[in-house]
DNA sequence: AAGAACCTGTCACAGACCTGTCACGCGATG
DNA sequence: CATCGCGTGACAGGTCTGTGACAGGTTCTT
């Protein structure tokens, strides 16, 4: 596969070219929109990388440029945590999924199979897990059918078990993933997080269980 | 499996070779970033546990260097928890996980075989010894194919010796690997988990079997 | 600008759940 | 037979979680 990074540190983009050509891919890497742009006419990517902040301007002016073209290679877009909220303009320009900074390598390979994978399909961002179905991009959320609407770190913890259903996430690392370094929130925080997911997810057959000493752990019935 | 430990105090180094050495690992030790080049060029590791202040510069630079000789070995990084802004950039440069100084044995020990286990391809994460599985992700045990549901140690006992399966665990080294330095416990604390595991693995064909004087072993019968 | 409506993270507290110890019985050992 | 190591059931103390209430901040309305 064939991937523009457009990312201007330069040692992040190092590294993430790197891990991604020891998964066999090909990367050209562009540190500023009017490269990415230039890079983008000419070659014929399958994926987009994208940060958002660019020496030379936002990246969604370059997502805007992009869709503007009708190119339909898709995008997803690399965010600081903080930018988060931005969600919904992303979706609006069509990014297809984002990750947000600093990512597992892991993290962004999975990402980047699904993403491809679901073009294969041109399906829309929504996965689903038993009764519930959640659209990461537009922060959407559905138990049972029914819409049931989330705040935005509440949003955020979903993502993080949705896409590790069954996996032990340690309440630290849940603090590490929610908030960022210099806000230091206590772990009661995320127990106080949980459980109002939890309220959320009543009825449906998701429960998201308590390991104690270990962490969380979202289960379907 | 083979680890380069780089850390320039001699005592931290020391505690965490001896600990890593017990567990079945070869470890070479490097204080200084040009011995950790030196090393990691010669030697073929599985894994590199790399402290970010070292005398001759920063983690940081060898990480850099690291990935630009498309090396994938996955890299844990030491950093002491004041230095918590630095795990950012060192997920960015590539590290795969981080653990805060002071640390555990254990909880290095448990990042050491989550990262290995994530390089080691996603199927293995289920183990399976006669009619018992165990997922360690997940920390799911299933027994006869039924669901059982254990605690945080015994869990982490039941890790210790599906592992290694036939081999003779002597109580003093469970005691070491499941408690801490600093909680000092009685052996009869051992036998009352080994006692507790050996109901929950009540009908299966897996067995705890006793040495007296020597230790228990985990026997499939 | 003032006020309303939300979001958020913390606190305090109760209760559930874990844990390691003890004491005692048993069989093995010598 | 005297010891010693081990297995167990019961327990008390702690630790970990779940929650409702709340105060400080934000964002949106008026």
């Amino acid at each position: 596969m064939k991937f523009l990074l457009v990312e201007d540190n330069p040692d992040l983009a190092a590294a993430v070219c790197v891990r991604l050509q020891l998964d066999g891919h090909t990367i050209d890497h562009a540190g500023t929109i009017s490269d990415a742009i230039a890079f983008s006419e000419i070659g014929d990517y399958d994926l987009i990388l994208l940060d958002i902040m660019l020496p030379d301007g936002d990246g969604r002016s370059f997502l805007k440029q992009h869709r503007d073209q009708k190119r339909d290679t898709p995008v997803i877009v690399l965010t600081a945590r903080s930018q988060v909220s931005d969600r919904i303009s992303m979706l609006d320009l069509g990014a297809d999924d984002y990750v947000t900074k600093p990512f597992d390598h892991e993290e962004l390979q999975a990402r980047c199979r699904a993403v491809l994978r679901r073009k294969a399909g041109a399906a829309q961002t929504v996965l689903q897990l038993a009764d519930v179905t959640f659209n990461p991009v537009a922060g959407h959320v559905t138990v049972c059918g029914k819409a049931v609407s989330l705040r935005n770190r509440e949003l955020r913890l979903l993502e993080l078990l949705f896409n590790a259903p069954g996996q032990i996430f340690p309440k630290q690392k849940l603090v590490d993933r929610l908030f960022s370094y210099d806000e230091d929130v206590s772990a009661n925080a995320i127990e106080v997080y949980i459980a109002r997911l939890r309220k959320h997810l009543e009825g449906s057959a998701l429960k998201i269980t308590t390991l104690r000493g270990l962490g969380y752990r979202l289960d379907h019935g």
